[in-house]
RNA sequence: CGCGGGGUGGAGCAGUCUGGUCAGCUCGUGUGGCUCAUAACCACAAGGUCGUAGGUUCGAAUCCUACCCCCGCAACCA
């Protein structure tokens, strides 16, 4: 035990206000993180923004400042987010970074061997300041639907990287598992696009068309391409090359990224890896995108959630517990404030939220808040390991409310409440309430361990509660009804007030 | 014939690889029980020809064939 572990997040483009996606990024990533922890392994988590190319050059543009000071200004709200959502991140990087942009140019220059300069020709949009594919222009019939103007044929000297090369090697680490794809069906979906072989990417551009990048080293003509910069974070974050320890993490264990950008994560990065030698990850974990009622999230549609609204309306825990839970890790999922708050009502509130209390409670007024000793639950855990392994964290919250739902069943069968009102005529009935809510105990205490890695602050709440052997009574319940997308059940029954 | 995923009670899903013990789970609805608890909890019930049409088989949600419908992707915008 307490192997080094190492996960990332994709690092998010700074050009807009962070959204859902990128706080699911951390989430998952952070629930992997403090269950490795748990488990005794030494976890390092690194998260982290990309600022350069046009887009950002663009907004700065917009706003009156250079590039640079547009970026420091963008990049914390994506810090905020993820503190926000609780991750516990070890690594920041910012590809602006000093270190990163050397280390970039180090890469570049190891990789010489792999890169060729090159003519692209493609249809230009002047407006977007950027190539289009040749099924694009033909789809909008050659006129950029954003700029009104038609696409220009254009060529430009660029450099490659001769990724088709590693076509093989990359197809061999994916079928063979050295670097699995989750789920299955995406890793099947690129095996069936690089069948014909990967293309050569190019890697830069002239910087009259892109200048705000890393400098290609040698040619004061080019800037590097985006993707090529974005994605050496990974391992430079850890100091590579020139800093002690990277060896330690690298190969990453695990690296979360959305199905969006599973193409550059199977394709380009395996290869710019296998040009400087070094180990392909072990793992890539393609999570889905959130829709929002069975429509995709969009700025034009307006429905995009911000994930801080949630959190402060219900908690953080509430938050990484809808999204781990109701959103499939793996796949698409869905979200409405109504799905939203039931959960939170059902799940949170009436399941776990009002066995804590029943549970509390009792043993508070039966018997002075002593517990006694609390029995190792027998409870089953296979399934929830082998579900957080599988990194099907949505199957391993179902198996813990199976185990608070027992719990409540439990109680059903045993009724603590009558076995108390037989104290006084039955000698036995004290011992025996003792064990059935010291047995109670044990399996919330259990349920708290489950939570860890899912809702921290509850599992805390939970063990608090429970593991001093006596009951340490906390303010307020967990998990407090919420009505506001919801009709409130309780408001047809309230007697009118005389 | 571009590629991939999917169509299962009102909603969301599991089950399909390895045919039978599969029609299951959660939410919602109804009835009953209980009172320790957050008007919570527990039990029971109603509701599905498992997209359509054929086929294989003693037997198909599960295998085969055809068709219909939905969603995503189609490579240098990150």
């Amino acid at each position: 035990m307490g192997k080094n572990l190492y996960i990332t997040t994709a690092i998010p483009y700074v050009n807009a206000k962070p959204h859902i996606g990128n706080a699911l990024d951390y989430l998952l990533a952070d629930i992997w993180a403090r269950y490795q922890k748990q488990n005794g392994h030494e976890v390092r988590f690194q998260v982290g923004t990309d600022e350069h190319g046009n887009k950002i050059a663009a907004k700065a543009q917009e706003a009156g400042i250079d590039p640079k000071t547009y970026t420091d200004q963008m990049y914390g709200n994506f810090q905020q987010l993820m503190t926000k959502v609780g991750a516990e991140f070890t690594d920041f990087v910012r590809t602006t970074d000093d270190h990163h942009v050397a280390a970039v140019q180090y890469i570049w220059q190891k990789l010489q061997p792999y890169i060729y300069k090159g003519t692209y020709e493609g249809w230009y949009c002047v407006g977007c300041e950027a190539f289009v594919t040749d099924k694009e222009a033909a789809t909008n019939n050659g006129i950029c639907p954003d700029h009104n103007q038609p696409y220009q044929r254009l060529s430009e000297d660029n450099y490659y990287l001769k990724t088709s090369e590693f076509t093989d090697r990359i197809r061999d680490a994916i079928e063979s598992g050295k670097m699995k794809i989750e789920p299955e069906f995406r890793k099947k979906e690129f095996l069936e696009l690089i069948k014909d072989g990967l293309q050569d990417v190019s890697i830069s551009r002239p910087n009259k068309h892109l200048s705000w990048g890393v400098p290609v080293p040698g040619d004061p003509n080019q800037v590097m391409y985006v993707w090529i910069d974005a994605l050496a974070n990974y391992i430079t974050v850890l100091g590579y090359p020139d800093r002690d320890g990277w060896q330690e993490y690298w190969p990453a264990d695990v690296q979360v990224i959305g199905k969006d950008i599973l193409r550059f994560h199977a394709g380009i990065w395996p290869a710019m890896l296998m040009g400087l030698d070094l180990p392909l990850p072990k793992k890539l974990l393609v999570h889905g995108f959130v829709n929002v009622g069975n429509v995709k999230m969009s700025k034009s549609i307006g429905n995009v959630v911000d994930p801080n609204e949630l959190i402060d309306q219900y908690g953080l825990d509430a938050f990484r517990y809808f999204f781990a839970r109701h959103i499939p890790t793996l796949d698409d999922g869905d979200f409405t404030w109504e799905k939203f708050e039931t959960a939170y009502n059902t799940e949170l509130g009436n399941d776990l939220g009002n066995v804590v209390s029943r549970v509390s409670s009792m043993i508070s007024r039966y018997q002075a808040g002593v517990i006694g000793d609390a029995p190792q639950p027998e409870h089953d855990m296979k399934p929830y390991r082998q579900a957080m392994d599988s990194l099907n964290f949505n199957v391993a919250l179902d198996e813990v409310w199976l185990t608070v739902r027992s719990l409540n069943q439990y109680l059903e069968r045993v009724k603590p409440w009558e076995v108390a009102k037989r104290r006084d005529t039955d000698t036995d009935a004290e011992a025996h309430l003792s064990e059935i809510l010291s047995q109670a105990v044990g399996s919330l205490l259990q349920i708290g361990d489950l939570l860890v890695p899912f809702l921290p602050h509850t599992a805390e709440i939970i063990h608090k509660t429970f593991e001093s052997g006596v009951i340490v009574p906390q303010d307020g319940v967990l998990f407090p009804k919420i009505y506001l997308h919801t009709p409130d059940p309780r408001a047809k029954n309230i007697p009118k007030p005389e």
